[in-house]
DNA sequence: CAATGTTCGCGAACAATGTTCGTCCCAGAG
DNA sequence: CTCTGGGACGAACATTGTTCGCGAACATTG
């Protein structure tokens, strides 16, 4: 038995450290997730995975990348309009990042120019392209989309808290939000209590479907 | 000299610790603030600061509604449209935001209920139904907008950073995307690489209205 | 082949951070 | 006056990202 025991576990890779980062992220949440636990599924000790990546977060921007790269892009045919496969591409895209809770705020601040984002980039442009986007827009777009699905997949991997005076940990968030408004002070808040007993049901689908249709019905008229 | 030194100095106070807050993530970044260095700031230790707030992410919450509750909020009449008197209204959120670098990402996930946030989204509501918004479409554009200005602020409080294979740090930003995309491969990303001598000279704030106005034009025909 | 240089692997240690616990002090109520 | 609740806060704890130093393995050179 070697005091290494390198003969007894595979060597440490970029994409196995990666690799493992999405597991545990996947599980935990980014937020949570320590180098020390990464390198404990790895059967190593922290320190070494710094001979692959400069630092934690340099190995988050690694795990970005990874999942950028493997996110579904439907074919520009879908639903027979640039429209519908815009929407499903950034649809597709948020949800992906969704499953790993807390990775899109990792791009926020950043432009992600390693591959995987590069890969969505492309595909994006070229579906405004074929809907005849000027280029000009086309380009400001995708910083726009870059912002909205790295935010959107932030809020989409975890149900969202409500955070102030009126928030109840008992009720779900709708209702936390009409009790919010309902109480709040009607001569400060006349809009919002009033619209206390008439929010919309709309759920999270429809509410995503209407953010997506907002940002592509509003390059249009750019 | 007794030994609590109350007398010498002002008792604290959830406002005045909210105050410090802001005022050090204005100097380093919400990031690099410290329970210990707000509390530094106060001649004080940091278990104190748990007598006002549960945690830190409590404290930063607060700090996050008291920024909204002082940003500046433009009258309906602005430019005689509800339109440019919205765009106003984000913009000046943002910038507000913006001050304090980071800050915005700590709403993600949330829905913010304090004074601060109703107060904002009391005022854009109220400039949607002056534009004749339905109510069921302003109260998604509600979330929609709240999720972007926390973004947006993120992404304007400090410079962007470019994060991939062809990230140069001699270079500004808009050459290292530019280098980015002449050096992509071009049979993976053809779009990109034929953008890469024509990226528009788009300013900040020339991109940020750019968004803001996709998001308008967008909820009129939502 | 032996010696040397390079790189990977990783334990030990360090500095730092959020948080809890326990104690003290003060103000207000009974 | 006593008791209680709450603020103040030092000490300590557990944890985390990171650096340093060293051994082992591998590649290169003479």
């Amino acid at each position: 038995m070697t005091r290494r025991r390198r003969p007894a576990k595979a060597p440490l890779s970029r994409a196995a450290i990666i690799e493992a980062t999405l597991t545990l992220i996947s599980a935990q949440g980014t937020r949570a997730v320590t180098l020390r636990a990464v390198a404990a599924a790895l059967e190593t000790g922290p320190a070494s995975l710094y001979a692959y990546f400069a630092n934690r977060d340099d190995l988050l921007y690694a795990a970005l990348d990874a999942v950028y790269e493997r996110c579904p892009l439907p074919p520009a045919g879908l639903g027979g309009d640039w429209r519908v496969a815009l929407a499903a591409s950034l649809s597709g895209t948020i949800d992906a990042l969704a499953s790993y809770p807390g990775l899109g705020s990792v791009a926020l601040g950043t432009v992600q120019l390693g591959p995987g984002a590069m890969r969505i980039s492309e595909h994006l442009l070229m579906l405004m392209q074929l809907g005849g986007v000027p280029d000009e827009t086309a380009v400001l777009a995708l910083d726009l989309f870059a912002l909205f699905v790295a935010a959107s997949a932030v809020e989409h991997s975890a149900p969202m808290r409500a955070v102030g005076a009126g928030a109840r940990r008992r009720q779900d968030l709708a209702q936390q939000v009409s009790q919010a408004y309902a109480e709040a002070a009607p001569e400060r808040y006349p809009r919002l209590h009033a619209l206390s007993g008439k929010l919309p049901d709309a759920d999270e689908p429809a509410r995503s479907r209407f953010a997506i249709n907002t940002l592509i019905n509003g390059i249009t008229l750019a």
